[in-house]
DNA sequence: TCATCATGTTAAGTATAGTTTACATCCAAC
DNA sequence: GTTGGATGTAAACTATACTTAACATGATGA
């Protein structure tokens, strides 16, 4: 799996770190560092929350063509 | 969870059986099964897959309000 | 310096996604 | 009225998402 900078990149634009969106969303920072270093395979679920605090969709955020 | 009806609806429109889209994707019948009847939470990769598959985008079939 | 913050990484554990096998039901055709 | 195709469901198993705890690094500022 590829690195999401997507994700990076929103949630630089959000200017929360790894620690503050991994406890909006209700996971632990290890798993969104994972999902940025594209280490594994969210769930869908775990996305779409991960989409809605940081206000994108799953295509903005999660879609490779 | 609820039913995902739009993946049902998709599939339908592509006159797939469950096993047709299953064999596709690459996983069981049950599994497809279970994620249209809303019974887990898929990977997001598994999600591409079947997007792909039939022609679709996340936002099309995962999304949620 | 050194103290703190953000991130990288790893090992061991738990929860759950997905498989396999099997049996049951419904419906259409014949 | 029974055969075959599509779906529902369930139990036991395997693979992996995700947690917890810990240690390491680089950047930044006091």
């Amino acid at each position: 799996m590829a690195k999401n900078l997507k994700l990076r990149a929103a949630r630089a634009a959000k200017d929360f770190t790894q620690e503050e969106l991994a406890e909006r969303v209700g996971v632990t920072r290890q798993t969104i560092g994972a999902i940025e270093k594209g280490n594994y395979n969210p769930t869908v679920q775990l996305c779409i929350t991960i989409c809605k605090v940081l206000g994108c969709t799953l295509d903005d955020l999660f879609w490779e063509e």
